[in-house]
DNA sequence: TGAGCATATATTGTATACAAAGTAAAGATA
DNA sequence: TATCTTTACTTTGTATACAATATATGCTCA
């Protein structure tokens, strides 16, 4: 019987995460996802804290693990610092991208597209994600990939919470663009592309200051009879 | 009696490392910092895996965790990531630079030049790496900030394994020269001395390939013997 | 009723006990 | 003497028990 790791969970659960099967705000009990996975609470504890490292859940003291719900300013920050890292790492990529690293992108592209026409938009999203993460690693910088993951991670959740279009996840060829300078090993090309598909991301994001959210029902309540 | 919490013991930890006062391939045993905070191994533990995410301890399945030793790569890796982050994050910190926020770096300048003038070198390493956190700090970028702290914590490490000159901590003025464009929030500025400024940290490392190190001693007398 | 309080339950936090793996020491054999 | 094996010991890995905290339920009293 093979045993079930911190990692191995903290991956599954994080994947959850990325294709919005578990959405922001959700509570994580430990006894609940140590049943689930057939490991006592100790194996789950370490996962949830893995996972709040790189901001994906977040632990309240005493009260538990959520799926974390960033702000509006973490939402700008997370795709500056995207900003920062991602152009002049797809330019790297450019000067090393072989054929079968081109195969590889493709294929995630139709995955990607085959998602989408089946209406698996969480899918899609994950994928889409995975692409930018395939990037890194044809750049062979570890390090770098090892924040973008946790930035892409935080993505999704920012794209949970502020997406503009809810039902209509626009096809995009930015992708398509990006292999193609690739193949040509042609950096600048990547770095350009890259700089304007992360702005056309955040700019279909609905970043202005929403309404507070209503602490509670019974709050929500109060305020509505006294408004009338 | 106040309880010591697995931050607490990875942010203390994480400072000794910092400041050389443990070393790469030092190794942690849990029994042993249990007992010199006074908690028990399963809050010790915490506090490894955390750091060990971070990159600043490596945890080897059933032998421990121990002070990374990172490669020549991750030498090149932390290093290429900073210069992607911190230029730009110098030039945001600049066009919002308060007079409280000159004099808390200045206050770090002369700090550093005390350590060192005491001979305190690894203070004085720790307090320049702070003076960079300070500044993404200034630039109020948490998420920037959180990567920072590690790779400013491994860079401390490279410096441990790499530094050419172990003796002379070259006095350096390129600190003050950024709290002068600071300053004046002159965000062109500041960006470029922080460009130079890694780039001459970085060149004064020596990654040049290492003879593998001998795996253990008894290995290297073989080799001795069969030489000569 | 409805607010405040007391009790009960559920959930997380920490320490400890036991299991599993690794390490070192002593002894056996060639 | 050198290598291999066995044994004892040390250290880490995991589960569980208990403590502390938070949440929910029911009760009292105005």
């Amino acid at each position: 019987m093979k045993t079930v790791t911190a990692e191995e969970i903290s991956a599954q659960l994080s994947e959850a995460v990325h294709e919005h099967r578990l959405k922001p705000g959700v509570k994580l009990r430990e006894d609940e996802v140590g049943e689930v996975f057939g490991v006592s609470r100790t194996i789950v504890r370490q996962a949830l804290r893995n996972m709040a490292f790189g901001g994906l859940l977040t632990i309240e003291k005493n009260r538990g693990a959520y799926v974390s719900k960033p702000t509006l300013r973490e939402a700008h920050e997370v795709f500056q610092a995207r900003a920062l890292l991602e152009p002049s790492t797809a330019r790297a990529a450019a000067e090393r991208t072989t054929s079968a690293d081109i195969l590889r992108l493709q294929q995630h592209i139709e995955d990607e597209h085959q998602a989408l026409d089946q209406g698996q938009l969480g899918l899609a999203l994950k994928l889409s994600g995975d692409f930018h993460l395939e990037i890194a690693r044809i750049a062979d910088q570890q390090t770098i990939e090892h924040f973008l993951k946790q930035l892409i991670s935080r993505s999704s959740l920012v794209i949970a919470l502020y997406w503009k279009r809810r039902n209509a996840l626009c096809e995009n060829n930015t992708h398509n663009s990006l292999v193609e300078a690739l193949r040509k090993n042609d950096g600048s090309a990547a770095e350009d592309l890259m700089t304007g598909h992360l702005l056309d991301i955040y700019s279909q994001l609905d970043l202005r200051e929403h309404e507070e959210e209503a602490i509670s029902l019974k709050d929500a309540l109060h305020l509505e009879r006294t408004n009338y």
